[in-house]
DNA sequence: GTTGGCGCTCTATGCCGATGAGTGCTAATC
DNA sequence: GATTAGCACTCATCGGCATAGAGCGCCAAC
């Protein structure tokens, strides 16, 4: 899309604002009273005429004012957004963020709820994290549990203060004691990688291994890797939260595009699809209304942040709203968010 | 509510079904129509004129036909739906939650998720399930592991399968050596007794104990305080299942009710008292309509029964649909899932 | 290039009357 | 005394219609 000129884009710039206020189309005759501009509605709707050429506008039927399409509001965020400068979030909002994040920090999980509560507190939208995948995060102890003579749990810590407890049987009986015994030789040998890399560690050693039956490390390997079998390879994990602040915007009145929404926000599916998308390594992405691959949120916009750690991308923190959506609001704010996010995963 | 006589019984009844399947007021013609019944319309107008003095019925506006108050549904339920002996549910409909539930065993967290999942796809409500609260589970290991100098991690098993991590700080560092020695030895202190119960020997023992510094158990006390100083007294868990389901009902059109009980969903507190009203210890319990506290779910009915082992109980597992709902298949479903989770416990 | 003016389109609103379901009451019937 | 047929009445719903208002496109004039 190449540049437009100015006055148009000061045009296109005021009913994208208006429209996200009103959440009505906006006349050329509102336009021109508002002082900014010194034209005719007459001038206005030239100009109006040839946005909606470009693809810029639309209009729900003819004798109604204009609404931005997807490529508008696109226009609008990638080209005008900009010029009036993104206020930085208010001071206050952020110690708000930082200190209910703050409250929790070792426990990641705990740390990320906070935050998208405090979120959708603070906007009228849906907010949404991804938490990071178990199997890639690194792990900090493994420790065998006997429960009784078949079943024995093991406890996996990884160092962002998540656990995941398996459950698993074997055929002979261990005392606790040995339990602890190949726990500790298993951390010494894990130290410092991934679940993944243990994994694959294992499965290795177990090939080399494959005829000394009767050796500490032929064991542990054994045990591991019947942990392994019934460690679920599980898929990332969502936190979702003030659903209910969506219902608030009028074009989610309709009954049954509110459903499809709603059941897009509990197939979990759907809403990892929708944040893995367009993983470009960029810090922070903005999807517009139908430029998203999951049809149930066509009507939606996304705006989305990564968060990791030491460089290491973990996982994503974003915004839902309508595709009508305060930009110039969420932008900064879902970035900080991201921003407090890292630096205290940091400490 | 004294009883009523057989005519007036049978024709409350019919008004009930009626309603139920279609959601629409019925009037007398309608029922005359309906081949069981050899009475004009004008007889049966009579007869619901009065079951609309006692209350049992009411009209939405004059010239519409009649539909049951709460305390006519509650008058169906306790007197007329027995008449037709509920019909036991079908063996394949039992062994689809049996299987469903029993591929869990051993979690109960994962029993019960799927348990509620089964329900809602069983009927067009929402299903809704409160967890054993862990205080109150018999404890089947503690644990103790060794983060770091300063920050220890319990892992606290109870028998139904649930684990809790709780992360705690300490000043002076412990070898996991020690730590296990400790575990071991807690362990046999503690064999049997729930978590409550462990927190009042812990707490007991630390009075008489005040003197002795440097023993195994005085050490072992003070790392048990300082757990129970983290440990969240969790409130008791709640999980729902098929909330979108509630939507396909005409009484939830309506956009205001509608997201009335979408909060009274979120509310983990509300969910809790409505599982936990009217405790009277009955097996199974259903609460219609406005008979239950919580303002937000006035248009809604819940059928629930008790889960436990050893006559212990231990949570609720429950359907949630409109005051429009079908008792007669729901309060078979809901008790015999209860039974077979009860069962799927014992083993 | 800009503007005023005119005619046109389309939505929203409110009113009206017809329709139909259902009631309550009364008088006749069993 | 219970039951019923009949009738007048009420009320919600729906389609039709006219009106008002917002807004556009186009054209001619500035």
């Amino acid at each position: 899309m190449e540049n437009l000129s100015e006055r148009y884009e000061r045009i296109l710039n005021a009913i994208v604002l208006n429209y996200v206020h009103s959440a009505e189309p906006v006349g050329s005759r509102t336009l021109s009273r508002n002082a900014a501009f010194q034209l005719s509605p007459a001038t206005i709707r030239n100009v109006m005429a040839d946005l909606e050429d470009l693809g810029l506008l639309c209009q729900p039927h003819t004798s109604a004012g204009r609404i931005p399409t997807d490529k508008g509001f696109r226009y609008y965020v990638d080209h005008l957004m900009e010029l009036q400068e993104l206020p930085e979030l208010p001071q206050t909002v952020q110690e708000n963020i930082r200190k209910a994040c703050g409250a929790h920090r070792g426990n990641m999980e705990e740390m990320l709820k906070e935050g998208i509560m405090v979120l959708s507190r603070l906007v009228p939208y849906v907010s949404v994290v991804s938490l990071p995948h178990f199997n890639q995060t690194r792990l900090k102890h493994i420790r065998f549990v006997r429960l009784n003579d078949h079943q024995i749990m093991a406890i996996l810590v990884s160092d962002a203060g998540s656990v995941q407890n398996v459950l698993f049987e074997v055929d002979t009986a261990f005392a606790q004691d040995d339990l602890n015994r190949f726990s500790n030789f298993l951390n010494q040998m894990v130290d410092g990688l991934t679940l993944e890399g243990v994994k694959r560690k294992i499965f290795t050693q177990m090939e080399a291994d494959k005829n000394a039956y009767d050796n500490m490390m032929s064991q542990v390997v054994q045990l591991s890797r019947k942990m392994f079998d019934q460690q679920a390879d599980d898929d990332s994990e969502i936190m979702i939260n003030g659903k209910l602040n969506i219902l608030e915007h009028p074009e989610f009145a309709d009954f049954e595009r509110m459903k499809q929404l709603f059941h897009a926000f509990e197939e979990k599916n759907i809403m990892i699809k929708l944040l893995d998308e367009a993983q470009k390594g960029e810090q922070l992405q903005v999807i517009i209304g139908s430029e998203n691959q999951c049809e149930e949120m066509n009507f939606c916009s996304v705006v989305m942040a990564g968060y990791g750690r030491e460089g290491q991308p973990m996982g994503k923190i974003g915004i839902i709203g309508p595709t009508r959506m305060e930009y110039s609001r969420i932008i900064p704010l879902v970035r900080c968010t991201a921003d407090i996010i890292n630096q205290l995963m940091e400490t």
